[in-house]
DNA sequence: GTAGGGTTAG
């Protein structure tokens, strides 16, 4: 018999959760995210992708609008002006000042490999790094998710003696806030900072609210802008902005709206990003008609809506299928003379593909690059992630190439699905040769689609080396992950195992993941398992939310407990959770 | 050199 899995010691026990499955029953075809049709792509264009069909009006309502999209791609804004150096370059004279300016280049381009080559070469050469880049490397670490090497570059910084200031304090700050969600720490270098002499000032305070409002701890973020007021360090608009994220993301639309009033009236208005935010929000909750309502009094109210928030409105809109309206949005900001940017190409690529298929989505990208607009990554992700979906391995192998060829760097959701493409279509070992390419960094999305394939393979020990040779320690496993490794222990008739798996997570019982393994649990009549891991939960203080309770009923319901003599499970069930509730 | 918004992958 395996042994359990405990989640506490993922993300090593990603891959010994691989060698205890060692029976799967059936081959499940992975379920495709999407069940659009392909209308016919007999004939072959130029690229060699099959040529994109004529949709009538009846069947796309977006036709019109596609049949002009190319002349709408003329107002397009290229945006990519910033100086990207080529890699191995040289700083003009060999101070920290060029050698800093280098790598805050490099570092915006995303690349951290030559920001780290710099930063040896200068303390190779004696030209010892000042506190600006310190900060510099610090932030870029953070940015490419690998705050361990930030923190060992933080402490060497003080072994040199460098004498860090605010920004380089607010980095350490964010480091404990947002990578490791350490507060405790976060206050106590704030705490730091004022011993030394060094004021934290409203950027060092506003990273920890945004810290803690990304984490769902909305009150204690108040009391961090209380402590800001104590301390003769006024708020700004940035330092509210994370509130309305939270708000907007636990669905409390009501409070933002309210948020933004308040800002008003104690003297700092809202700008553009904070009415962005709460346009997502609204969009988000569906709420369409608040968001044209909101634009329609934008002037009244004082702020301008620019490409982010048309972006947003038209992206949402796509989303829920009503691609007429986005695309009447779209020529309304094209009116107000707001520019589509790269993601609004993107986004509309996306709908293309959606509404019409993705060979007419290829054809607008094609179009796209004859205009010499210019197009990125996620141009390119976009229709191969669909193509992916469809299982059309050779073109997305195809426009890998292509975007390669084109000087376009694939980046790791590039990567992604090409190893998932080739997953799909049963060719692991392939997938294994992307790990040996140029530029490819592995993320957790990489991990869950080499554990969900292998696993349907049923190639545990190629899993195994495969996971071996990725660099786990920036990788954190999610909800994805643990769902992924419950689904394939319960696929197996492993209740038990997936039961103190998702037990012995290290952050404690996580509600989707509780949510994720009832239904198995219901789906098998495993009432009293279920009831037995309610108790526990109970015990050490969960509190059931109605998503839960939605979840678990819905469960019940399809799996046809609802009616006859089975209904009293859910009530047992319910009983145990409105108790516990 | 440090803080808040929109697109793509599991």
């Amino acid at each position: 018999m395996a042994a359990c899995i405990s989640s506490s010691q993922l993300p090593t026990a990603i891959r010994s959760a691989t060698a205890t499955l060692d029976l799967f029953i059936n081959a499940i075809c992975l379920r495709s995210r999407s069940r659009r049709s392909l209308r016919g792509h007999s004939t072959i264009s130029n690229s060699g992708l099959p040529a994109a069909t004529v949709v009538s009006s009846e069947e796309a309502p977006a036709s019109d609008f596609l049949s002009r999209f190319s002349d709408i791609l003329k107002n397009f804004r290229n945006e990519s002006h910033e100086y990207i150096p080529e890699p191995g370059a040289k700083p003009l004279e060999s101070d920290p000042f060029h050698y800093n300016l280098l790598m805050k280049a490099f570092s915006r381009a995303g690349n951290i490999d030559e920001v780290l080559r710099l930063f040896r070469e200068m303390k190779e050469s004696k030209c010892d790094p000042n506190v600006l880049c310190y900060t510099t490397v610090l932030d870029a670490l953070l940015a490419a998710n690998r705050p361990k090497e930030a923190e060992k570059v933080f402490d060497e910084m003080i072994d040199s003696g460098v004498t860090p200031d605010a920004a380089s304090f607010t980095v350490l700050v964010k480091f404990y806030s947002f990578y490791l969600k350490k507060f405790d720490s976060a206050n106590e270098v704030i705490r730091w900072m004022i011993r030394s002499g060094c004021d934290p000032d409203v950027v060092t305070y506003t990273t920890l609210i945004a810290g803690l409002c990304k984490a769902g701890l909305v009150e204690d973020a108040w009391d961090v802008v209380d402590q800001m007021l104590q301390g003769k360090c006024a708020p700004n608009a940035h330092s509210y902005t994370p509130f309305l994220q939270a708000y907007c993301a636990q669905g409390k639309i009501e409070a933002a709206i309210r948020l933004i009033e308040s800002m008003r009236s104690i003297g700092c208005p809202p700008d553009v990003v904070a009415y962005n935010i709460l346009v997502n929000g609204l969009c988000k909750h569906g709420y369409f008609d608040e968001v044209a309502l909101l634009l329609q009094n934008s002037v009244s109210d004082g702020w301008e809506p620019d490409a982010v928030t048309y972006n947003t409105y038209i992206s949402e809109l796509c989303k829920v299928g009503k691609a007429d309206i986005a695309y009447k949005q779209l020529n309304i900001m094209l009116g107000k003379k707001i520019c589509p940017t790269i993601v609004t190409l993107n986004i509309v690529l996306d709908s293309i593909c959606q509404e019409s298929s993705v060979w007419e989505g290829n054809h607008h990208l094609e179009t796209s690059l004859e205009l010499g607009l210019d197009v990125d990554a996620v141009s390119y992700n976009t229709i191969m992630s669909r193509l992916c979906e469809i299982g059309r391995l050779s073109w997305v192998l195809k426009l890998f190439n292509d975007m390669v060829k084109k000087g376009i760097n694939p980046n790791t959701e590039t990567f992604n699905i090409v190893i998932h493409s080739l997953c799909k279509a049963g060719k692991l070992r392939k997938a294994k040769c992307i790990f040996t390419s140029k530029g490819f960094v592995a993320d957790i999305v990489t991990c869950n689609i080499l554990i969900h394939e292998f696993h349907m393979a049923r190639k545990f020990g190629e899993l195994h080396n495969l996971l071996s040779e990725i660099d786990m320690e920036n990788i954190r496993p999610d909800l994805v992950t643990y769902n992924t490794i419950v689904d394939s222990l319960c696929r197996n008739r492993k209740f038990l195992e997936a039961i103190d798996f998702v037990r012995s997570a290290d952050v404690g019982y996580q509600s989707q993941a509780v949510a994720h393994l009832s239904y198995w649990l219901i789906r098998h009549r495993k009432i009293s398992e279920l009831i037995s891991l309610f108790n526990e939960m109970s015990e050490q203080g969960l509190v059931f939310d109605a998503q839960m309770f939605n979840h678990l009923i819905k469960a019940f319901c399809t799996f046809g407990s609802c009616q006859g003599r089975e209904i009293y499970k859910i009530c047992l069930v319910l009983d145990k959770m409105l108790e516990i509730g």
